[in-house]
DNA sequence: TGTAGATTGTGACATTTTTCACAATCTTCA
DNA sequence: TGAAGATTGTGAAAAATGTCACAATCTACA
């Protein structure tokens, strides 16, 4: 089941069985959280199946989301590099199972097959062009821009139209762009009503491009 | 001269050698553009002496500044690992020179001295927490806050106080916290007024602790 | 050392966004 | 299924931020 994983897809079985064979499988209900920002622990998580929002939290308890993550994506990997306390939070959104990987394991596996090591990186460095991209739109864009630039990104090809399936509530997608939930609701609705995208319960499909400017 | 370059400081003197035999040194005049986003070129640059400043720029020529840097950083390490085009420009603050190093050369180096490339991973790592911090600022705290954050950061010790002596304008600080030139001169006024900060000429000096909530 | 150009300060007003307060729907699961 | 809880829609008012328009300083360099 690791092969379908982007990351170890490069990996002969016997690797993949060394790998697993020394990971935890473990499995936790909705809104568990996983990691804790500032924590100090070290494991890497993939995602076998369920749903993860990774977060930052105030003082104050305000939250920004700043990824949703689903099977074969991973996270916590940053530990392997050095010494510093979590930089988010992990929370997930369901039941959601996940293969922990201790840093000590990690960096065993390393060593001996160095390609993971290359995808790590380059799953790093697209981390931080995406991460990159968010501080321009927070910075640059009004709401509008964001939720629209959010929905864009979110939406994957499902046969022939832009589909969001994740089932995301307003206050989700407010926290996702740095928003009050009333104003998400407010512009869904002009978007909706605009014929620019169409709400099926909690599925959301992009009927046109979005206005321009926005 | 290369090693007091954090980057490079653990390599020997010959390693020095070969990495700098092979790069070339560059001088450029204040405010030229050193890296376009968008680009496709894929060198990277140390910074010898000068100062620039990393920025995202919309299409109307509105920017964000997300970092600026001085002797001993370096940018542009991003396109050593994958074929993506550049995701910010980098312009000179002041006249700058650079150790430009070709993508080919400091591969061929990295294969020798192995030590450099972990330096760049952790390097990433950081910019990645950084940048992460950064969407938290903009996402959770009112222009206040991020300007107070934003003037924590720059603060360096110098003898007993915080100092910042980059020489920002107050339109440089509006493109750091994603606000207007306005907004900046009021509250930096505001601090002032407050006893919060001094500033003599371009030298800000952090006072005190900045108000709580801020 | 003047002077052109850049930077800063500030009031008045416009706009955007948040907040509050409910009512109206949905969803879930006992 | 039916009630409790979650989610959504919406108006009105408040708060935050941006925009515009100048005047007043600074600063750099010819």
């Amino acid at each position: 089941m690791l092969q379908n994983i982007p990351l170890f897809s490069k990996l002969e079985q016997k690797e993949l069985d060394a790998l697993s064979s020394h990971a935890v499988t473990k499995t936790y209900p909705k809104n568990s959280v996983i990691i804790n920002e500032g924590d100090h622990t070290d494991s890497m998580y993939v995602i076998m199946s369920g749903r993860v929002k990774i977060v930052l939290t105030d003082e104050d308890q305000k939250e920004v989301i700043i990824d949703i993550q689903h099977p074969g994506d991973y996270f916590g990997e940053l530990a392997l590099l050095d010494e510093a306390p979590r930089s988010a939070s992990v929370k997930t959104m369901e039941n959601s199972t996940f293969l922990i990987i201790s840093k000590h394991q990690l960096q065993k596996c390393l060593r001996e097959y160095p390609e993971i090591g290359i995808g790590l990186i380059r799953g790093l460095a697209q981390r931080l062009r995406a991460t990159t991209g968010n501080v321009k739109s927070l910075a640059l864009l009004d709401v509008y821009g964001r939720i629209a630039r959010t929905l864009l990104q979110l939406a994957k090809e499902e046969d022939g139209r832009q589909v969001i399936s994740d089932k995301l509530t307003h206050q989700d997608l407010a926290h996702m762009v740095g928003a009050s939930r009333e104003m998400v609701s407010r512009i869904m609705k002009d978007l909706a009503d605009g014929g620019y995208i169409k709400t099926e319960g909690k599925k959301i499909t992009i009927k046109e491009k979005l206005p321009p400017g926005w």
